[in-house]
DNA sequence: GGCTCGATCTTTTTT
DNA sequence: AGATCGAGCC
């Protein structure tokens, strides 16, 4: 048995030790999943010499891919983690494509169009073609949109699959105009990022081969939420080697409305029939308690799916609490005065709590009773900083500068700020340079030839021309600035602070120009890198940031986020709010069964970010639209048998708390109960290692890395890691993995 | 071309 | 309840 088998359990040591070949590890809530993506990649590299440059890791968020990466560093060596490529597949997908879009008749400098742009994209759609906004929402267009590319549905294949209804004939036509603009602006929307890449790969098999010598061993995470674009474009890449390894939990599957398709990681043994599954039961995280509820809600799902048992060896812990506040505020306030309660005791701090919701709105009232309590929290989503109109204006100039053919952000700055150049002129212009067949920044160009005839009068030509030699004034320069420069002299071009003054009050405008002020220092962040390297990558991690990226984990606040969110995220308290008929299920996923099945695993995952305490709560009226509707429990709380809840006593006003033990003593993982009954049926991990088995001095010997001396040796994470001095340099190794000999001197 | 006021809509979930 | 958007006025 090697010896790193020490800090893992047996599953987990079979998946990270599997033999090359497909591998499919269905991993429950809590069950090590992220540990053994990570021991893999490093087995990989300590125990079968694959080069890290070989290997590509897909995560599902950036943050994901960070953290990844930082174990890694401790595991491997910051050098063979740097070597890694780990990332989402949007921003793999953009890596690849900044590399070898040119394959496809188009240009490096594209830029990536998100939700905001894409709708004023197809607004300037629906304008060219009189088409009335209000009954064709620019939105559900694009949804259709959306899905088609989710599901490598181009337009001319959507015009010929889609012609029973009028709309559909509308999303066809704007479909296929949609594209001709965005291929114009040199833009690429989230969805074109994956679809032009399995293109690429598919056009052009000498670029794909050479991904294939590139990276010979493929890991994905999450891979229940993989959509058909994702889904063809891991197989394209795992095609020759077939050495791809996959964890995913069919359970855990809650991005149906973006595509993502069950069967993906359903059917991975009919895809790869040689692969090896791999089941991980076993959970780390939660206490019997809460894990036994979560349990109950999705046996009670009747998806076909693969079976699995959790199991836990973590105390019993406390009861699960079920909580019916009479509104919403009151609900919110519960939530509040428990977490109050909860920090003061000592038992748990602001950093380990998390109130989970399904819909951003619901925030609000959290938001309200936080501050009511003085309780620090952070929001993840709602209000997002790089949607502020400010900041959304600032990286349209920034845009600009990059690729001026960018459409959007172009006419999102003509007037902003105000230079007399207005809707009219605006729609004039758009409508010139389509006449002329050209974009819209050619367009500016050839009002310079005072010879050309334009629809312009002296003044508004005038206008227009400054604005173009604004552009160039800023462009001459933003190649050889460092980019936060460039935002400062944007700002400066534009008077911002000044113009935010002309737009907003005292108060709201100093708030805006302290966004711009982030903003500046968020692109100072990426001064180490080559000056010509900053506005690209800048530009592109701002595009493809998610909220969750940014939680702060070093913050001692609670955190307020959307269950969508939470997935991957674990917590000692987490309270879920808003279980009501309408809410979960969402009233939009009540008419169909997939969706309400979604819904059902959508509270799964809520209940098992849980460490120690789990609450349940609801309210039996809720205000929506500004107005009172009544609420029932959600259906899902039925499905819980009613001896594992306990239900908090109403507080009288003035009375003071109740002080029920929510952890006992010692807390619930402290001291463990034994788990009870058939649930013990699994050997349990070997205790870890107490003390170190190096120390400084000691001669070692490494199967790759030759004959070396000890440097220093400390317990981390349960295993040892040594470093040790080899002849060529450094190495920090972990015990478990890199089978040191012991060498007499 | 820009402002103010009232009508209208909003709430799924996200890269 | 709050934001956003369009019509009508300056």
């Amino acid at each position: 048995m090697s010896k790193f088998l020490q800090a893992l359990n047996p599953a987990q040591c079979q998946a990270v030790e599997a033999a090359d070949g497909p591998v499919l590890v269905l991993a429950g809530p809590g069950s090590g999943k992220t540990r053994v993506l990570t021991h893999r990649v490093a087995y990989l590299i300590e125990q079968r010499g694959v080069d890290p440059f070989n290997i590509l890791a897909v995560t599902f968020t950036n943050k994901a891919a960070r953290e990844m990466k930082d174990r890694l560093e401790a595991l491997v060596g910051a050098q063979a983690a740097y070597a890694l490529s780990v990332g989402t597949f949007h921003s793999l997908c953009a890596r690849f494509l900044r590399r070898d879009i040119v394959h496809l008749g188009r240009e490096r400098n594209f830029v990536i169009y998100d939700g905001d742009d894409q709708q004023r994209l197809m607004r300037r759609v629906l304008r060219e073609m009189n088409v009335d906004e209000k009954r064709n929402p620019p939105r559900s267009l694009l949804a259709r949109i959306s899905s088609a590319k989710n599901e490598l549905v181009g337009p001319a294949e959507y015009a010929r699959l889609n012609r029973s209804s009028p709309f559909d004939e509308l999303v066809a036509t704007c479909y296929q105009r949609y594209q001709v603009l965005l291929r114009e602006a040199n833009a690429l929307d989230f969805d074109d990022l994956l679809v032009e890449t399995v293109r690429l790969f598919d056009e052009h098999p000498d670029v794909l081969a050479h991904y294939h010598t590139r990276f010979t061993a493929l890991l994905v995470d999450e891979y229940q939420d993989t959509n058909r674009a994702q889904y063809l474009l891991i197989r394209q890449l795992a095609a020759q080697q077939r050495n791809l390894f996959v964890v995913g939990d069919d359970d855990q599957s809650i991005y149906l409305f973006r595509g993502a398709d069950v069967r993906n990681i359903l059917q991975f043994e009919q895809d790869y029939p040689e692969a090896q599954v791999i089941l991980l039961e076993q959970n780390y995280r939660s206490t019997q308690s809460i894990l036994d509820i979560a349990q109950a809600i999705i046996q009670a799902s009747q998806k076909p799916k693969h079976l699995k048992r959790l199991w836990t060896e973590n105390g019993g812990g406390a009861h699960v609490t079920l909580h019916k506040a009479v509104d919403q505020d009151a609900e919110a306030l519960f939530v509040a005065d428990e977490l109050v309660r909860l920090i003061a005791s000592g038992d748990v701090a602001a950093r380990d709590c998390a109130i989970m919701y399904r819909t951003n709105a619901q925030s609000r009232a959290v938001e309200e009773a936080l501050i009511r309590r003085a309780l620090p929290y952070q929001i993840v989503g709602g209000t997002r900083f790089y949607e502020r109109k400010e900041v959304r204006d600032i990286l349209a100039y920034l845009r600009v500068l990059y690729n001026p053919y960018d459409s959007v952000s172009l006419t999102r700055i003509l007037n902003w700020p105000g230079r007399g150049i207005g809707q009219r002129t605006e729609q004039e212009l758009i409508s010139w340079a389509a006449t002329l067949g050209v974009p819209l920044f050619q367009a500016l160009r050839e009002l310079e030839d005072a010879t050309t005839a334009t629809p312009f009068n002296a003044r508004t030509t005038k206008a227009l021309l400054e604005f173009l030699h604004l552009l160039d004034h800023l462009r001459s320069t933003s190649q050889t600035t460092p980019v936060a420069s460039v935002i400062e002299q944007i700002c400066e071009c534009i008077a911002a602070r000044a113009t935010l003054e002309r737009e907003y009050d005292l108060l709201e405008a100093e708030e805006r120009w302290q966004n711009l002020v982030e903003l500046r220092d968020v692109a100072e962040s990426y001064k180490h890198l080559p000056t010509e390297a900053q506005l690209p990558t800048f530009l592109e991690e701002v595009a493809l940031v998610a909220e969750v990226d940014k939680l702060d984990p070093n913050a001692d606040k609670v955190t307020c986020i959307t269950l969508h969110q939470a997935k991957g995220l674990e917590y000692a308290v987490v309270f879920l709010i808003g279980l009501e008929e309408g809410l979960l299920p969402h009233s939009r996923s009540a008419q169909d069964r997939d969706q309400l099945e979604e819904e059902r695993r959508l509270l799964y995952v809520g209940m098992t970010r849980a460490q120690r305490k789990l609450y349940l709560c609801h309210a039996s009226e809720r205000m929506n639209y500004g107005r009172f509707n009544s609420s029932r429990p959600s259906r899902f709380l039925s499905d819980i048998p009613k001896a594992l809840l306990k239900g908090v006593p109403q507080r009288s006003p003035k009375a003071p708390a109740p002080q029920t033990t929510m952890f006992s003593p010692r807390s619930a993982l402290g001291d463990q109960k034994p788990a009870t009954g058939s649930r013990t049926r699994r050997p349990s991990a070997a205790p870890p290692p107490e003390e170190t088995r190096f120390s400084r001095g000691q001669q070692v010997r490494h199967a790759i890395f030759g004959s070396g001396t000890v440097i220093a040796s400390r317990l981390v994470d349960g295993d040892e890691e040594v470093t040790v001095r080899f002849n060529d340099r450094e190495r920090r190794l972990l015990a478990s993995f890199a089978n040191l000999e012991q060498v007499d001197a």
